[in-house]
DNA sequence: TGACGGTGAGACACTATGTGTCTTATTGTC
DNA sequence: GACAATAAGACACATAGTGTCTCACCGTCA
């Protein structure tokens, strides 16, 4: 992938720029400034200005985040595990992320729409293609991207709207939630491993 | 003094903007809008535009400063006791105020220039305005104006370059500063009391 | 040594944004 | 019903940011 240091260095730029000043007010001189590139570099590496540069971060930040999760999910044990730690892992991420945290505060219309509306097919895109070598054990391809698919709205749901009944973050309601909606549905498609 | 509660919330709405996005980012809309005022209004009340609004703004700030000051100078029981409170309050005021801790962070240039070159001349005037009268009991009214000067001074240089030796924020370094370097050079005005 | 790719600096026209001053319509108060 | 204060927005102007150039510079290769 894009090892480039100069390339990491204006996204990382970007980001610290966006938290300090919110996306509305960062220019692409300051992420410059910052970055120590000049503006004709930072124009050469992302051309099209501020807006490829911002989708160029969530990109990556996406990789990022789906790059950990698929971490904490080496050492599941069975089909139920999976998706229990999956879940609960990414519910953890979201909670503890200080970027979005920052984002979600000051931007909350732009933000909420990388979530939801905007971002949500590209979530579940990456998604797909990170985790989807995950299932593929216990689920045919097909399945297993309506699975994907199905968990990435649900973590994001509740996420953003916290339930009185169910808190993805704690193991047990976890489980719970998982096997009572989400494994019935798959138990017909479910091959034995 | 102004009283004014329309006054009042533009000046909050200033401070609230500008821990939020720096001086330099804020624009006068930015403020109108947090302030929920016309931009027509905001220029009616500070002719002058961004520059007169914060310069009101500083000399509020400074002016609480010194007013939550004089209160915790209120039980004095000598002068020692008196110079001791005040260097204390003062020195836990600014090391505990938000606002200027994002100040000196976002923009140490103009904030230190507000704190030295610049502004130090109005801290001095206003410090000298409120901290008069309390000393006027045990000082001739000019030996109190130099004193005053020379506290501020102090309490500013100790809290932007915290000393070794020295810390105004501790009762016992407080005491013996105070009756090692201040005490004997107004003891020939000092007056019974 | 000289050709080369990548970079920083800065000029440039253009656009967007913010500024400061108006006028007008509206609202609430006396 | 007159009044003052205000929001809304039009306006010309100033400033700042954008996107695209060119050019000089520097290190790396051959």
């Amino acid at each position: 992938m894009s090892l480039d240091p100069a390339e990491t260095r204006v996204l990382d730029a970007a980001k610290f720029c966006c938290e300090r000043w919110g996306l509305a007010k960062v220019t692409i001189e300051d992420i410059a400034n910052e970055a120590s590139v000049s503006r004709a570099t930072l124009y050469r590496m992302f051309p099209g200005g501020k807006d490829i540069l911002f989708e160029a971060l969530r990109v990556r930040e996406l990789e990022d985040f789906f790059t950990r999760l698929a971490v904490h999910l080496d050492g599941a044990v069975d089909f139920e595990d999976l998706l229990v730690r999956c879940v609960m892992h990414a519910t953890h991420e979201l909670r503890s992320d200080q970027h979005l945290s920052l984002m979600l505060a000051s931007e909350p219309g732009d933000t909420l729409g990388q979530l939801t509306v905007d971002g949500l097919p590209r979530i579940i895109r990456v998604a797909t293609v990170f985790l989807s070598p995950l299932v593929d054990g216990y689920l045919p391809r097909r399945e297993g991207a309506r699975l994907v698919e199905l968990l990435a709205r649900l973590v994001i749901s509740y996420f953003l709207a916290p339930s009185e009944q169910v808190d993805l973050g704690e193991p047990d309601s976890a489980r719970s939630f998982i096997k009572t909606f989400i494994l019935p549905a798959f138990q017909p498609s479910l091959m034995r491993s």
